[in-house]
RNA sequence: GCGGAAGUCGUAUAGUGGCUAUUACCUCAGCCUUCCAAGCUGAUGACGACAGUUCGAUUCUGUUCUUCCGCUCCA
C-alpha cells in the first residue's frame, strides 16, 4: 500500500540513537511492545497532547476536561460489553489458522446435525454450557475432537488447545489476594468520562450539546502487538465524548468528522497522506463509524476513530448502577411547542491514539537529504516538524567559546528560555551543531559571532533550507514565536 | 497465534571453533580551528540470555527473549 519502500527500520533507530524512544526495560533485553519515550520524545508527546488539548477545551466553551483514575468499578466494564465481548475462549485450527469461538464453533455443529441428530445436538449444548461455566478448556476441547468439529475452511480437525483471550489486564484490589475483587485496568478512556457525565454536567452547568474532552493511558493485552509504538499494550489516547439531544446525532457525526479532519491537516501533513474509511460492520455500541487513517511507512493505517455511539453506554451505566443518567432539557421543542425534557443524552466520540499520532508525525518529518556535491559526499537526517511540535524550538551557539560570545550566547538563553525550549551548544564546529540540531528536528538555530557585539545582529539558520540570514537578536524572538503559533 | 528472517559497542557494520573481536559514524577529553558533519591526539563502549557438544563456543546444536517481514486478529 505505501508508496515507498518501508524506512520503519530506520525511523526506529533514528529514535533510539538521538534520544525519542527506547525499547522498555532496554538493558534486560527489552519487555514485548512496551516502549519508553526519552528526554526528546517526551516533549514531542507533550506538545501533541496540548495542540489536541488547546483544540478540544480551550476553543470550544462547551468542551471541559476531566482525569479519571485507570482503576475503575468492575461493573463498568459489564455494562460497557468489555467482560463479555473479550473473555471468551477460543480455538484455531492449524491448517486454515482460521480462529474460532469455542461457543460458536460448537453451536455451528450442533444447528448441522440438528437435523438428523436432535438428541445428540441437545446433549452436546448441554455439555458445552457446563464446561464454559466450568472455564474447563481441556473438557472443551475434548468435546470438539471426540465429535470430529471440523473447521469450514480447511475441513480438517487439527485443532490447538482451547485458550482464554481477554484484552483486558487484570489485577487485584486490595493487599489480602483472596478477599479482592478482581479489577481490570481500563482499555479505554472513554468509560471514565460516561460514568462521570452526570457530575460534570451539574457541577459545571453543562448545557447540551457538551462534550468532555480526556487524555489517558489505556490498557489491552494484545495477542499481537505489533508495529514499534503503532500498536503497544500499554498506550494513550485522547479522546472526546460529545453529548447530544437525541436525533441530532448524525450532523453533530459529520460535524467532529469534518473537525477533527482539520485538525489533522493544521498539522502540516498533506491532504494526500489521509483517507477516511467508514465502518461497514458496526460494534454493538454504535449507528455510524469511521476512521481517519493515515499512510504510515507500512501502509494506510487508523490513527483516530469517530464514532456515534448512540445512547447505548450511558443507558448501560443507567441499568447496571441503578442511577439515572438522565438530562433535562429545557429547550424548546419547535414541533410539540414544549420543552424537549428528558432523556439519555445520545454520544459522538472522537478518540485519537496519541502513540499512534506521534508515530505519523515522527514518519511525515523523518526525511534523508543527499547534499553531496562534485567534491564532496555528504547527507543529512533531518526531522521536518512543525515548529509547534518540535522538542527544541530555538539552538543557541555562540561561534567560538572565547571573546565573550558565549557569555553573550547564555544571556540570550536565559531570556528566550522562559518563552520556549531553548538549547546552548558549544562543543565541536558550527556545522556539526546545526547537523545535530536537524536530527532533532529543532527548526531554528541561532549564532552569535563578533558582528553581535558590533551591531547586535546574529545568524539565523533554517533546519529545512539550511539557509541563514542576519537578523537583529531582538527579532529573534518574534520570529520563533510567530512560527510556533501557527 | 502461525510461517519466514535476524540479533556483534549508542547507530551502522566486518569477521572467527583458539593470540588484545574489525571498521565508520556518534559520544567523551585535549589541541587547533570557526558559518554546514574539517584536522590531529587520546579514551569509553559489543558478540541478547541460558543450557548442551567441545580441551576450548561470539561462531555448532537446543531452549528462551527481543525485533523485523508476511498472514491472522483488531469492541
Amino acid at each position: 500500500m505505501a508508496t515507498e519502500q518501508n524506512n520503519l527500520p530506520d525511523i526506529i533507530s533514528h529514535c533510539k540513537e538521538y534520544g525519542f524512544i527506547f525499547p522498555s526495560s532496554d538493558i534486560y533485553d527489552g519487555l514485548s511492545a512496551v516502549y519508553d519515550y526519552g528526554q526528546w520524545g517526551v516533549e514531542l508527546k507533550k506538545n501533541i497532547k496540548d495542540i489536541w488539548w488547546k483544540s478540544m477545551v480551550y476553543m470550544h466553551e462547551n468542551i471541559v476536561g476531566i482525569d479519571s483514575a485507570i482503576f475503575m468499578h468492575p461493573t463498568i466494564w459489564k455494562a460497557s460489553g468489555h467482560v463479555d465481548n473479550f473473555s471468551d475462549p477460543m480455538i484455531d485450527n492449524l491448517d486454515s489458522k482460521k480462529r474460532y469461538r469455542v461457543d460458536h464453533l460448537i453451536e455451528g455443529f450442533c444447528e448441522q446435525v440438528a437435523d438428523s441428530n436432535k438428541q445428540l445436538a441437545d446433549e452436546l449444548l448441554v455439555k458445552m454450557d457446563a464446561l464454559l461455566a466450568a472455564d474447563d478448556f481441556v473438557g472443551l476441547k475434548q468435546l470438539i475432537v471426540d465429535n470430529n468439529m471440523k473447521c469450514a475452511v480447511s475441513g480438517t480437525c487439527n485443532w490447538t488447545d482451547v485458550r482464554q483471550f481477554n484484552l483486558m489486564f487484570s489485577t487485584q484490589l486490595g493487599s489480602v489476594a483472596e478477599d479482592s475483587d478482581t479489577i481490570y485496568l481500563r482499555p479505554e478512556t472513554a468509560q471514565g468520562i460516561f460514568v462521570n457525565f452526570l457530575n460534570v454536567q451539574k457541577t459545571g452547568r453543562m448545557k447540551i450539546p457538551f462534550g468532555i474532552a480526556q487524555i489517558g493511558k489505556a490498557f489491552r493485552n494484545e495477542i499481537v502487538a505489533r508495529g514499534f509504538i503503532f500498536r503497544m499494550r500499554e498506550f494513550e489516547q485522547m479522546e472526546m465524548q460529545f453529548f447530544v439531544r437525541p436525533g441530532t446525532q448524525k450532523e453533530w457525526y459529520e460535524y467532529w468528522k469534518e473537525a477533527r479532519m482539520k485538525w489533522h491537516l493544521a498539522l502540516g501533513i498533506s491532504a494526500s497522506k489521509y483517507r477516511f474509511h467508514d465502518h461497514v460492520k458496526l460494534a454493538h455500541y454504535a449507528d455510524a463509524a469511521c476512521d481517519i487513517e493515515f499512510d504510515f511507512p507500512m501502509g494506510f493505517k487508523e490513527v483516530e476513530g469517530i464514532h456515534s455511539r448512540t445512547n447505548f453506554d450511558l443507558s448501560q451505566h443507567q441499568e447496571y448502577s441503578k442511577k439515572k443518567q438522565m438530562y433535562f432539557d429545557n429547550d424548546i421543542d419547535e414541533a410539540t411547542g414544549k420543552p424537549y425534557g428528558n432523556y439519555i443524552p445520545y454520544v459522538v466520540e472522537t478518540s485519537i491514539g496519541l502513540d499512534r499520532t506521534i508515530l505519523m508525525v515522527l514518519s511525515e518529518a523523518y526525511t534523508v537529504e543527499d547534499l553531496s556535491t562534485e567534491d564532496k559526499k555528504d547527507s543529512r537526517v533531518v526531522l521536518k516538524f512543525p515548529p509547534k511540535l518540535a522538542p527544541i524550538k530555538l539552538a543557541i551557539f555562540p561561534l567560538m567559546k572565547k571573546d565573550g560570545l558565549a557569555e553573550l550566547a547564555r544571556e540570550m538563553m536565559n531570556e528566550y528560555r522562559e518563552d520556549f525550549f531553548c538549547f546552548y551548544e558549544e562543543k565541536d564546529a558550527i556545522g556539526k551543531r546545526y547537523r545535530r540540531m536537524d536530527a532533532l528536528g529543532t527548526p531554528f538555530c541561532v549564532t552569535i559571532d563578533h558582528q553581535t557585539k558590533e551591531d547586535g545582529t546574529v545568524t539565523i539558520r533554517y533546519r529545512d533550507s539550511m539557509d541563514q540570514e542576519r537578523v537583529k537578536m531582538s527579532d529573534v524572538k518574534a520570529i520563533v514565536l510567530n512560527a510556533i503559533k501557527s
